[in-house]
DNA sequence: TATGACATGTAATCTGTTACATGATTAG
DNA sequence: CTAATCATGTAACAGATTACATGTCATA
């Protein structure tokens, strides 16, 4: 029963990261290394993955390719930000963080992070870091509660897995300290 | 062109924290409660994703459910793992670990290394971290030569997330220094 | 002329998500 | 009798993986 007014684009992990990438206009060729050679190896840099995501992020209007010839080798598409796609970079970005954003693994969080300052500029990545501060706050408590009660019941190896997932939370704690520190001496705009 | 022989039971992630929770026999109803309810919320709960997923293992012959009525509530199917089983997550549990197992969160490695003690024993944990270890080294390496790389390139939020990253694998890396000698000092045996 | 890097795409299949359907038993 | 909890499942759909198909251009 979802109205046509209310249908909103749902958009997976992957879609942001391309519509992150494509704040500098990029082909489906060039994403794919990114995604095989630097730290997002996170994503699948297999052309299954790529084109088809490109393609649905298209038909819902948030990004445009085009043609490019001339430049030698086969043709190219170039991929670029619509309006709109600028719009749902920014709306995904703005908003605050979930406790369930903790609980499986912190690479959506960076994503979003990473991608915050060159759009919506400092004062954004501030606000990220400290909505994720509150959120952290009530999550490490409930971990070290559940270790408590894990302690007796688990063989050692599974007590010290969950050890490592509430040290990397307190990690993420510690990490988001000292990001703050870093922003809160200056802030500038991002997209314009 | 797969030949019989050679067909291998392919398992994702969730039918491996199936079969490890299925070490005490439970029904699927016991396995999405403990999906809510504990640290394993990495997986989902719903009953979409692990009836199919049991059934899916049960057709593979890794484990067997049979019906339990008498208690009262509607039937229940409780699920063992069967030989079979046992031997798969052996099998998974004993394999050394890739660099590519290091570059998509840690979760993966945890749930392997949670199982590995009830079900190898002692050494076989011990084997597993010394193999993390191992895989570490290079990667490290790697990840700080790219932050370099990096450092100049991207927006400080980029960077910032980057080395948050790296950060955790230094932190696997202390954890998993711990956690040998919390081993190398006793070892006892896993399944008969 | 054959190989390898560049470049885009499709098809089959598998898994997970969301939502729904069903039914038994207990507590209020 | 009604709601909540226990308990198992299915159906429609979306997304990812794997493998394949195609084609250009440079170079050995």
């Amino acid at each position: 029963m979802t109205s046509l007014s209310t249908m909103q684009t749902k958009i997976p992990s992957l879609g942001y990261a391309l519509l992150g990438l494509l704040l500098k206009p990029a082909s489906g060729y060039d994403l794919r290394k990114i995604f095989s050679s630097t730290s997002m190896r996170t994503y699948s840099d297999s052309p299954g993955a790529i084109y088809p995501a490109l393609a649905r992020l298209e038909k819902q209007g948030l990004i445009r390719g085009t043609i490019e010839k001339g430049s030698g080798l086969r043709r190219r598409r170039i991929f670029r930000l619509t309006p709109r796609g600028i719009a749902e970079l920014k709306k995904w970005i703005a908003a605050p963080i979930t406790l369930g954003e903790l609980t499986r693994g912190h690479e959506l969080f960076m994503l979003r992070f990473a991608f915050s300052e060159p759009v919506l500029g400092a004062a954004a990545s501030l606000a990220l870091l400290q909505s994720l501060q509150a959120a952290l706050k009530p999550y490490l408590l409930a971990l070290r509660k559940e270790l408590e009660i894990l302690k007796p019941v688990v063989a050692s190896s599974g007590r010290l897995a969950f050890e490592y997932g509430l040290r990397a939370s307190e990690l993420l704690e510690r990490w988001a300290q000292q990001a703050i520190s870093t922003y809160s001496k200056h802030s500038n705009g991002g997209l314009p």
